[in-house]
DNA sequence: GAATTTTTTGACCAATTGGACAATTTTTCT
DNA sequence: AGAAAAATTGTCCAATTGGTCAAAAAATTC
């Protein structure tokens, strides 16, 4: 049976391919694309190298079907911020999802971490497209709440840029992070969100003329 | 001849291991240390492979060497910070110095990204001593500006975090950002530039009470 | 429950890779 | 210039890697 033709996936099918996303998640995280071996995967995901390359024609297929399945899930906060709420607390809710997300989902934040920093071999395409254009939505609804009068200027590029420098910094550099607090890891985010609140509200709230 | 017992290189050695090492810094910081191979370092160098493996014993060695070449530059800004400057001039001056450093040595910066999100197998022990030891030191400078309300109160800890973040986002991540902001360079470290003074001194400067 | 399809696996292969080594060339020293 | 030391390279090797394939095992269908 061909896999790539068939539309519907069998119940082994879906467990199989879920198992071997999951192994990988951990491997290509860890690794990268190319310091991420089939062996690896194997041992991870408990199956054997042929059977993994039964489910998927290759190492890079693997690699292109874990991206793109957490694209959606990744670039999601920025849908969420609304033109009608309050800018301060849009933006806040922002940042606090894509820092519980640094907190609850690390594996996915080095895997796009190191997949950009490599050159985006996968994904420039989706950043230049998609990503752009939801950014220049959402860039746009701050310049108007700008002009509003509901937020001090900043430039609304770079207010995300940095949004997302310093909430993924946290999982992307957790090592480093961790080797110098040494606090529990309910702690260290406790005092992330709690600094980072503060920067966004002194950053952006308007000041008395 | 062995090259590890002799202290003082001749000429050729000294040309030829910077030589070695500027192409292998090409290459690291593009491909990792997993995906770096030999070959490419000897291309990139001009250099056939087994003469690069005369001048260093492995893979790993080169890497190892251009890593530690760089460790101590890239931490040099950070000695700078003066108690005894004004709070604002030296904080700001500490991130420009950073952000010059993205845009001037965003491979050098490619590298450090790479080894620390792969869990910085070499260097965790610098990290966890010496960087440690000087952060501790800047925080505590930082702690007692606050105490003389010469600074609003911040977590020093995380402000550094964020500065480090927010700079080296620009280099690591350039990709990204460049795919999203259709500037020149110079456009866009200029307007990175005034957004994260802007950033910087809305959070530290002093409010009234 | 037999036939058919799907899944799993052991054995294998070719390409790439890090590295060794002996032979040759170049440089240095006297 | 000639000897000694250093530098360079072509050739080779063993290990790892991504991937193939035919045969066996398991699941599904009739």
């Amino acid at each position: 049976m061909n896999l790539i033709e068939k539309k519907t996936l069998s119940r082994i099918q879906k467990e199989k391919r879920s198992t071997i996303k999951k192994a990988a998640l951990e491997v290509f995280s860890e690794y990268g694309l190319r310091g991420a071996t089939l062996d690896k995967i194997a041992v991870a995901s408990g199956l054997t190298k042929p059977n993994i390359l039964y489910y998927y024609s290759s190492k890079d297929q693997i690699y292109f079907d874990v991206l793109s399945g957490l694209l959606d899930e990744w670039v999601a906060p920025l849908h969420k911020i609304s033109s009608d709420g309050d800018p301060i607390d849009e933006l806040l809710g922002y940042m606090k999802a894509k820092l519980k997300m640094s907190k609850q989902k690390p594996q996915e934040s080095k895997l796009f971490a190191t997949e950009i920093l490599h050159g985006a071999p996968l994904t420039q395409n989706v950043l230049a497209t998609s990503l752009k254009q939801t950014l220049d939505e959402k860039v746009a609804v701050i310049d108007k709440w700008i002009e509003e009068k509901k937020l001090e200027y900043v430039n609304g590029y770079h207010l995300f840029f940095s949004i997302w420098a310093m909430t993924q910094h946290y999982a992307d550099f957790d090592i480093q992070v961790k080797s110098i607090l040494n606090q529990s890891e309910e702690e260290l985010f406790d005092d992330a969100e709690e600094y980072l609140t503060s920067v966004l509200l002194r950053t952006l709230s308007v000041r008395a003329p």
